[in-house]
DNA sequence: TCTGGGGTCCTAGGACCC
DNA sequence: TCTGGGGTCCTAGGACCC
């Protein structure tokens, strides 16, 4: 029987930013967008406990955490420091297990198995990694236990914030089928309405539903729907860490139809863009323009080119793309681009010469 | 009330080649 | 005159996750 623990860094940006400044502790603390006196277009990123005792919570419009607490702490993205303190985190579990997978900048799975033979064993050396990442670290995280990577996390969510829990394979029903199907991970809004159209409201409805049912309605994702609601998941921690795509996206202050505007921002943009991928030595292949409107509809538009590490390519594709798809009918309210197709030196050699 | 930014994976039609 | 499959690439859209 395999054992797989996910563990799962606690409000992480905030935690990050309680090392430099511990008063924050204490106080409503958010780290996201610039709240500009209630203005401000972004959300929160995420927030500390006593923000969220507030009522305040991830991906909540930034304007009502402002109205909800306007003496929090507003504190923007500081992503090179966060992108250091996961890595530090990262190293000090590697210490623990030799198959270790990133999932994010806050979650990594790790297969045990080779080194527990109980359950016992398993609480107590996620004990030592929770304590080592705590001291070493100076972060809280949580962690999940169980023979499947889909119950791990499962059993994460349950373990928050600075908690541990096990489910054994025997007790993995029994511990997802109460959860309503939106908690299934994989399930998002869309599916969640469509399953509970259909009758099932929570995992073990799903579980067992009538198969040919949900293939009927899902394809594929209907099979695999309920292998997950039966907690048959082979699925194994992989280290295979390889970035498929770069992007970097901009949502003006107010929305706009001027093209010098707009086109300033693909300009900035792309070359954001560029300076990371040359940064890590890669070259691209296609360059992807994405435009939200202002009723927030959202088009791509791509086009593939030869591979290249020239920077300069994305803007001027960019820039091509925005002139031949735009609609001139609706403002834009957010521009995006991002580059794919990457290969890395070693296959540009190969594809170069 | 107002809805970010950075990703991944899947699907489906059409082009194109053998 | 009508008619194949199989495979891959490209583009666009959609769902989901943190």
């Amino acid at each position: 029987m395999r054992t797989i623990m996910l563990i799962d860094m606690d409000y992480f940006f905030v935690a990050c930013e309680e090392i430099k400044r511990p008063e924050l502790r204490t106080r409503p603390t958010i780290v996201g967008a610039d709240p500009k006196e209630g203005r401000g277009r972004g959300v929160v990123m995420t927030c500390n406990y006593v923000a969220r005792k507030l009522g305040i919570h991830s991906a909540m419009p930034i304007s009502s955490a402002y109205k909800i607490a306007p003496d929090a702490e507003f504190l923007p993205m500081d992503y090179p420091y966060y992108e250091r303190k996961s890595n530090e985190a990262f190293g000090i579990i590697k210490d623990f297990s030799e198959k270790t997978e990133q999932v994010s900048i806050d979650e990594f799975f790790i297969d045990v198995s080779s080194k527990v033979n109980n359950s016992e064993d398993a609480l107590l050396l996620a004990g030592k990694i929770k304590s080592s990442i705590n001291s070493e670290a100076k972060l809280p995280c949580s962690i999940g236990i169980s023979s499947t990577k889909l119950v791990a996390k499962m059993a994460c969510e349950k373990a928050k914030p600075d908690g541990i829990k096990i489910v054994g394979e025997e007790e993995a029903a029994k511990f997802i089928w109460p959860l309503s199907v939106g908690e299934l991970y994989g399930v998002g809004i869309k599916t969640r309405e469509r399953l509970e159209k259909m009758g099932y409201g929570t995992i073990g409805d799903l579980a067992k539903a009538n198969i040919m049912l949900l293939m009927k309605e899902f394809d594929s994702f209907g099979i695999e729907l309920h292998n997950l609601s039966n907690c048959i998941d082979t699925r194994e921690v992989i280290e295979n860490y390889e970035v498929k795509s770069i992007s970097k996206e901009y949502t003006f202050e107010k929305d706009t139809s001027k093209d010098e505007e707009i086109i300033k921002s693909i300009r900035k943009l792309s070359a954001e863009v560029g300076k990371e991928i040359s940064g890590k030595g890669l070259s691209y292949r296609t360059v992807t323009v994405k435009l939200r409107y202002m009723d927030f509809t959202e088009h791509l538009h791509s086009r593939s080119i030869r591979p290249t590490g020239n920077a300069g390519d994305i803007e001027k594709t960019a820039v091509e793309l925005y002139r031949e798809n735009v609609d001139k009918g609706k403002k834009v309210r957010k521009i995006g681009i991002r580059a794919s197709g990457l290969l890395d030196y070693k296959n540009q050699k190969l594809l170069f010469g």
